[in-house]
DNA sequence: TATGAATGAGGCTTCATTCAT
DNA sequence: AATGAATGAAGCCTCATTCAT
């Protein structure tokens, strides 16, 4: 083996150490509430020392962060594999799937983003997260704009659209979580495709009866 | 003055004072996320001493309930003036203004709900919480299914409509906070009528086109 | 005894508790190097918990600061009994005296001030020990600038002469800790003495042969 | 090229990076202070690996010792230029000039010092820092001595002269590094200049009126 | 020999809660 | 009842040094 496959064999270790202590990491943030983990938890469970997380990660906030990119860029991946001739309702679809996929996941992601907003960490990579955002935002308005204009949907600006998909999704995973609703929603499947049926509909146009009594469609 | 009353001022004071504790903790937690907020500060901004506190709450997450189930009467006033012969639209409005009134508010309190349900703090207080949720719920439940029954709504569980309304109410809020979305939606005022409007029609009967392209109504 | 009575004793018992701190982190401080002394055994040493030091300090720079400005005001003490119409031999004496009395003291502060300087802890308090510093100077200055006007010490700006003293002692201190010249000073009774006169006659005028090899007195 | 060849060529590679250890090292700390600079941030600069510090010096401290005794050596060349000859004033200035040379260095190493003596790292560098000091120190005993025995200088043991100086010096350095005075030297050349001629002069015979007022010249 | 990832002891600081007055 | 000084567990992070490759 040569030098340099050595050093890229190591780099790839180091790589994959990174990746363990975030899958660990979630792992635990999942099961127990952020706070309640603590950086010697997260090496302890990887199996490493506590020194070792901070070659990798310059805080517990950076963790934090690089977890929340991470699900970002699948939700890009997603969004990659939309093509702009693409169904609105199909994608409203995909995206409440994804999002529902794992709740927990995404009220921690939630959580955590509002804490190292408030502790205003790591502005670069908060930064990259938005970016990430922005692009998987763009190919969204795409979209969108293309059904509005084919008089498929409301004629209201096409963030409109997003916003309140992404605040239904967003509803619907904290109902998820709400342990005073959870109890309360007996057949949770039926509810939940009762729920993205309302997304997915949601601002179509001729839905909806308009002031003059009459359905527009 | 009899004793009597001496005994009844003082009980009054002491009422007041519990008053003043929740309010500027209230005042604080919004200000700047519990987390930041000591014990300390809060006594200091009611001018009272640390230890005074822990006369009137056993513990910083009691704090927390109290506002929480503070929150909710306030809710059940709301619900309370309802008449079973309203409107579904009206009582969806209201709730949506009420809850997103203050939704910096709502947010402090679904941030402290999840808090103390991890920590499984003062369990006797939190039902009380959903006891209050609970009765709010019946009568809104008592509301929903007159309507179904009307024909106005869908025909699913009473439940569906509320969970969905609240899945949306609370997206809302969230969307509210987020900062990223925050900056994208230009018509703020617009945007959330639109998202009112969603959330008034949604399960409104004959509202949707069906699959055979017919509106239902 | 009275509430009053009751306050004031508890807030004499916290401020000498505060006494309690200074004292024990500076004879630990000099029993070992700043570095080498932790909070904890501060506290030990007091016997006290670690978090009460916080109560009176809000950090261990503090605790550097807060002995710094104690030691100028000791010296502020010292100039105070000075009279503007005092030989300027003899303050020089008393400066030196003052100084040498306990150089590792002075040592430690000196090394303190540096370090407080890099990290800009505690700008407000670095800001008052300079004060009682500019306040000092001033009352030398006065001093010296009436022997010079009498022709006593040699007419360079007064701050020359101060500077030069404060130079040859501050030397003298770092002498006295030099282990190397520790060794090699036999009689140090003597040469400090000897090094005290010079001190003393330092930019004494007339004392110096001119360049023409007069002496100008 | 034989395998002796490459062997010195290894050998004086081996120096060389050494040299640039000690070179970076310094220059670091002299820019933000020793506990600021990890050995990490040598080895970046230096543009090897940390480790292979270690392969040079044993720990930080012994970076401390060696830098410190180079600069021990640079002063021992400074004294072997001279002649025993050699006038006592011109010494003193040459001394005077060396050490304010470059005063950040001069106290960066006093306090090296001081720290390895309270941590007694290394003892048999320090015995050979102290050796060539030693050395130095005779040779400037046979010049002060020298200038004694012509009466040119007060009749003190030969190391009271030395030690003055050396306090003086010290001095100055410290005084060009405290914020404080240096904000208050206006002019600085010539106050440095001042303080020379004050050292120079120092122990000089006849430079000082005794006590009945006449020169002794 | 050179490397740099891994280590882990140990430092500083925070703050909810207790308790003697 | 009111106080606020005292507590100490617990968290995050640093960095000199080691060691396997």
């Amino acid at each position: 083996m040569t030098d340099f496959d050595k050093a890229s064999q190591k780099a790839k270790e180091f790589r994959h150490r990174e990746e363990e202590i975030l899958r660990c990491a979630l792992e635990l943030f999942l099961e127990k509430s952020e706070d309640k983990v603590t950086v010697e938890m997260i090496a302890d469970k990887v199996g490493i020392g506590k020194g070792t997380i901070y070659k990798h990660f310059v805080s517990k906030n950076e963790i934090y962060l690089r977890l929340m990119i991470r699900y970002e860029e699948e939700l890009a991946l997603l969004f990659g594999d939309l093509k702009e001739t693409d169904d609105k309702d199909k994608l409203a679809r995909e995206y409440f799937r994804f999002r529902m996929e794992d709740p927990v996941r995404y009220a921690l992601f939630d959580r955590l983003e509002a804490k190292c907003l408030v502790e205003n960490a790591h502005p670069e990579l908060m930064t990259t997260l938005h970016d990430i955002r922005d692009a998987n935002l763009r190919k969204l308005e795409a979209i969108i704009t293309a059904r509005i204009d084919e008089g498929k949907l409301e004629d209201v600006p096409a963030y409109f659209h997003i916003c309140s998909a992404w605040a239904l999704v967003h509803g619907a995973v904290a109902l998820y979580h709400s342990d005073f609703y959870k109890q309360r929603i007996e057949d949770k499947e039926e509810f939940f495709s009762f729920l993205m049926d309302l997304g997915v509909r949601m601002g179509n146009r001729g839905q909806v009866v308009r002031k003059d009594g009459n359905s527009t469609e």
